[in-house]
RNA sequence: GGGCGAUUGGCUCAGUUGGUUAGAGCGCACGGUUCACAUCCGUGAGGUCACUGGUUCGAAUCCAGUAUCGCCCACCA
């Protein structure tokens, strides 16, 4: 045996080696699968949701690819054929708002620029964004396949869009109709229900009344209906005023005519069951073109709609007077026009809904126009049918219902965007107003319906909603539309990991769109993780100051010890605090991992042949590796990373650094032993410490990677010649030893036992002090002798006799191997006496309430016969207990 | 207006298909220069599991209701 050749530094420094240990996993090109699936290899694919690209990733992003990587870490150690697919999104509304806010810093504008140099600019802006995300998931450990890297907006991505686009117009689920969408005045374009978020705001509610017209034609200045809006601005575009038809405080009204402010509009007055009789004044204005609610009214009633607002939502040439104006402005005017008549009776403030754009904030618009539609209930029904059949499962469950009720509710996906970075929708106009969708690159050669030629048609400006790309990443990342090998071989996907937050916009369609394009559920599981919050529970945003950067963290403590931090308290679909303490205790396993090892790569014996028996340490310690093996792989296999999480720190942590290094060290020190036992406890501990690397890996990936290479030099069986841990295999799980746990259970409490006295007799922590314990039985004097090494260093006791008591002791303690005190004449404090006492009624509680409850005769007739004969011991337990604590010694 | 989730020691959270003595980390108290680690070690205090009722031999766990908080969905102008 030679010495170690590799040292590790005094302390982890996880700024500098982790991008090295990253480098080294490309040089091996460990991420990569190989280019065949491993024979009767199972398969398990991960793609990766895409980030934006012009974004720093987050915190949200931290969790997602620590809870993908964790997974596929796994995964990929146990042999399976694994894939782990990076990209990001081209986000379309969201890069423009970002590109946007750059080029003004320029002073330019989209506007100054035009569609063609504004895209440009995007694409050159994208080579700068998109290596940060890159390196900033490098430096998370997230162990990506490089070499598949996709973006929604490459080539491969534009030609599954087409071709999606395509199937669906084949099958008749895309239409161009008028509807009244979400617009949003700012970033000019449509925006989904879902990007209008709706938000309860203290408003004001007018109630302004409209002369009813006279047989002439001309208002009455004397009769009127009032009606109820909070936006009086939108009176400009009324076509009707509705009342409930069961209201008899109108009845002679329905039929008859009011007249529209300002316009002169001859509005009739019609009853529609929509109308609430108690809310306002009993009658609505109906404004088709800017309210949902009354387009619906207007679709019954025949009604025209007239749009009075243009893409900025400033009132239009509709709007006589008022045109040019802000619709906030014009509102203004309204009612200071409408005051001067004394047309305003009221104005009262009001809690309502306001629903705002997403991404900018701005009051979002109903407008009616034309636009692309998805018919999407054909498709939503076959998602539901996978989930209900379990074809894809959804984690937690509970988000099932969540997701089945608003599938179920679902309306027709608008997915024309009025942007310019984003797949252009491949549908061309001919003069005769025929529609063509082409899949081909470069269009169609002709109309589709009358022949003409391509030259003479004129393709959609409008581009896809950024989802659309978005939902065929699951396969268009593996090739699609094409036959590949990849496709053959990685689809359908294993698990879909994302925040609940995007469940509808994305995972749903994603299930709707894979559905539809490959006959199959793009993913067998979709875990959601939740959200992460600061300190007090509030949300983390940028704008509070109180989000934690990842990478900042990164840089601080390492990523081993984020991942820990996130993944530990990490349950599907439930938010979690990220703390500072959090922080510091992924920090401190890292460290306490690190010195761990140090401690083995600096204990090797210089000699010794490592044979003989293991120790009652190296026994225990393996039985314990072997049940944490176990209890890991089965949480990893139920996604259960905080289970495992917790596992791996408790066998590393409690196991083996606090009980099981400690004995070692008297195993190594035990001259008695002879060197080849010496050595041989050192190599299992070597032995030990390689498996619980392995189990650790794929939580903390660079910590033990660069133990991991140490260790393997100083000790080959510990690594079992395998230079890389990313490539080592996940262990199995070796049979338990029931003995040595029952034996080491046995001597530790013992230990406890002592410890506790100590600390009650206020010895000093360094002081050797005498032990007496008066055995249990035969087997109790053979334990205690053979455990008496562990026992002395652990204790810090020293002699230790074994007899009964003769004498009276008052500071004694009962463990399973005996009554033990401290020989010592040292002052027995009364606390300890106490303490003993206090114990002592416990335990006679304990033995009274179970004798009770062994002496029901229900309890014994029905509970099952383990349970009561659990019950049973528990309670020779404590009887014994109660002898050791309570024995009268004369 | 519907739906969902949460409520466990000071804080953050675990708690497997109900099994009797509810765990962990942090914090706290006390003691520690034991040759891996003070980012550490040892010992300890601290909880009638939000409330009420029910099912059961047995309930933190199952059922019903109540309260508080949070989230999602929804067309009361």
């Amino acid at each position: 045996m030679t010495t170690p050749r590799r040292e590790l530094a005094p302390r982890y420094d996880a700024a500098s080696v982790e991008p090295a240990i990253y480098e080294r996993w490309m040089a091996a090109d460990a991420f990569r699968p190989a280019d065949e699936a491993p024979a009767g290899a199972e398969r398990f694919v991960v793609i990766q949701p895409p980030p934006n690209v012009t974004g720093a990733l987050h915190s949200g992003h931290a969790l997602t690819s620590f809870v993908e990587d964790v997974m596929v870490r796994y995964h990929r150690m146990r042999g399976d054929d694994t894939l782990f697919l990076p990209g990001v999104d081209h986000a379309s509304i969201g890069a423009q708002f970002v590109l946007d806010k750059v080029i003004a810093e320029e002073g330019e504008s989209r506007a100054s620029l035009g569609r063609e140099r504004y895209l440009e600019r995007m694409w050159r802006f994208m080579d700068e964004t998109r290596p940060v995300i890159r390196d900033q998931l490098r430096r998370l450990g997230a162990s990506l396949d490089w070499s598949r890297e996709r973006f929604t907006m490459d080539e491969g991505s534009a030609r599954a869009v087409r071709r999606a686009f395509k199937q669906l117009w084949d099958a008749g689920l895309v239409y161009r109709g008028e509807a009244l969408v979400n617009w949003c005045p700012r970033c000019l374009t449509t925006i989904s229900d879902l990007e209008n978020v709706h938000r309860d705001e203290t408003g004001t509610l007018w109630t302004i009344r409209y002369h009813l017209e006279r047989d002439d034609g001309t208002p009455d200045p004397d009769a009127w209906i009032s009606v109820a809006t909070t936006r009086p601005e939108t009176l400009l575009g009324d076509t009707a005023v509705a009342v409930h038809p069961e209201d008899e405080r109108f009845h002679g009204l329905v039929g008859r005519h009011a007249i529209l402010p300002f316009l002169g509009r001859r509005l009739p007055i019609i009853a529609d069951e929509h109308v609430e009789r108690t809310f306002g004044t009993g009658a609505v204005k109906i404004t088709p073109a800017h309210d949902s609610e009354d387009y619906e009214v207007a679709q019954r009633h025949d009604l025209p709609a007239i749009t009075v607002l243009d893409d900025e939502a400033r009132i239009n040439e509709q709007g006589g007077e008022f045109a040019g104006l802000d619709r906030y402005e014009a509102r203004e005017r309204a009612l200071e026009r409408l005051r001067d008549e004394g047309d305003v009776e009221a104005e009262t403030p009001h809690r309502m809904v306001v629903g705002r754009c997403e991404r900018c904030g701005t009051v979002v618009e109903p407008r009616l126009s034309v636009q692309w539609f998805i018919r999407v209930g054909p498709l939503a029904e076959r998602t539901l049918a996978s989930v209900r059949k379990g074809r894809t499962k959804i984690l937690p469950a509970h988000f099932e219902k969540v997701y089945a009720h608003w599938m179920e509710n679902i309306h027709d996906w608008a997915v024309g965007r009025q942007l310019w970075w984003g797949h252009r929708i491949p549908a061309w106009f001919c003069p005769d107003g025929h529609v063509t969708v082409a899949d081909a690159a470069d269009g169609p050669d002709a109309c589709a319906e009358c022949g003409r030629p391509a030259a003479e048609l004129r393709q959609e400006t409008d581009i896809f909603d950024t989802w659309f790309s978005a939902g065929l990443w699951p396969f268009s990342t593996l090739g699609w539309p094409d036959e590949t090998p990849d496709m053959a071989r990685f689809y359908p996907t294993s698990v879909m990991e994302t925040g609940y937050d995007i469940l509808f916009f994305w995972v749903a369609r994603m299930m709707m769109l894979g559905l539809f394009c490959t006959g199959v559920e793009p993913f067998h599981t979709v875990y959601l993780h939740g959200m992460i919050r600061a300190e007090g529970g509030v949300k983390m945003s940028k704008t509070k100051g109180n989000s934690v950067d990842p990478l900042g963290m990164v840089e601080e403590i390492g990523a081993d010890a984020l991942r820990f931090a996130l993944i530990s308290s990490s349950a599907p679909g439930s938010d979690q605090r990220l703390t500072q303490a959090k922080l510091d205790g992924g920090r401190n396993f890292t460290n306490k991992l690190w010195n761990a090892a140090r401690f083995i790569l600096s204990s090797r014996p210089q000699s010794g042949a490592a044979s003989g028996e293991p120790t009652l340490a190296v026994r225990w310690m393996r039985s314990r590796l072997a049940e944490a093996t176990e209890r890991a792989t089965r949480q990893l296999d139920a996604l259960d990373l905080g289970g495992y999480a917790a596992t791996v720190y408790e066998v590393a942590w409690s196991d083996y650094c606090d009980w099981f290094l400690e004995m070692v060290k008297i195993d190594l020190r035990r001259a008695a032993a002879g060197e080849d036992a010496r050595a041989a406890s050192w190599v299992a501990a070597a032995e030990v410490l390689g498996g619980i690397l392995r189990l650790l890996h794929p939580l903390m990936p660079f910590v033990t990677e660069e133990i991991w290479q140490a260790l393997g030099e100083a000790a080959p069986s510990a690594t079992e010649g395998e230079p890389l841990l990313v490539r080592a295999a996940w262990p199995r799980a070796s049979p338990r030893d029931e003995i040595a746990e029952a034996s080491f259970d046995d001597l530790s409490a013992l230990v406890r036992a002592v410890r506790n006295l100590r600390t009650e007799a206020g010895t000093p922590a360094g002081a050797w002090v005498p032990l007496v314990v008066d055995p249990v039985g035969p087997e109790a004097v053979q334990a205690i002798e053979s455990g008496a090494a562990y026992l002395e260093g652990l204790a810090r006791v020293r002699p230790i006799e074994i007899r009964n008591r003769a004498e009276p002791a008052q500071l004694v303690a009962a463990s399973p191997l005996g009554a033990a005190w401290l020989g010592v004449d040292a002052a027995i404090e009364a606390s300890a006496v106490q303490r003993r006492g206090a114990r002592l009624e416990e335990v006679e509680r304990n033995i009274e309430r179970l004798r009770e409850l062994l002496g029901t005769p229900s309890f014994v007739a029905r509970a099952p016969v383990a349970v009561v004969e659990r019950e049973r011991e528990r309670l020779a337990d404590l009887e014994e207990e109660h002898r050791q604590l309570a024995a009268d010694p004369t």
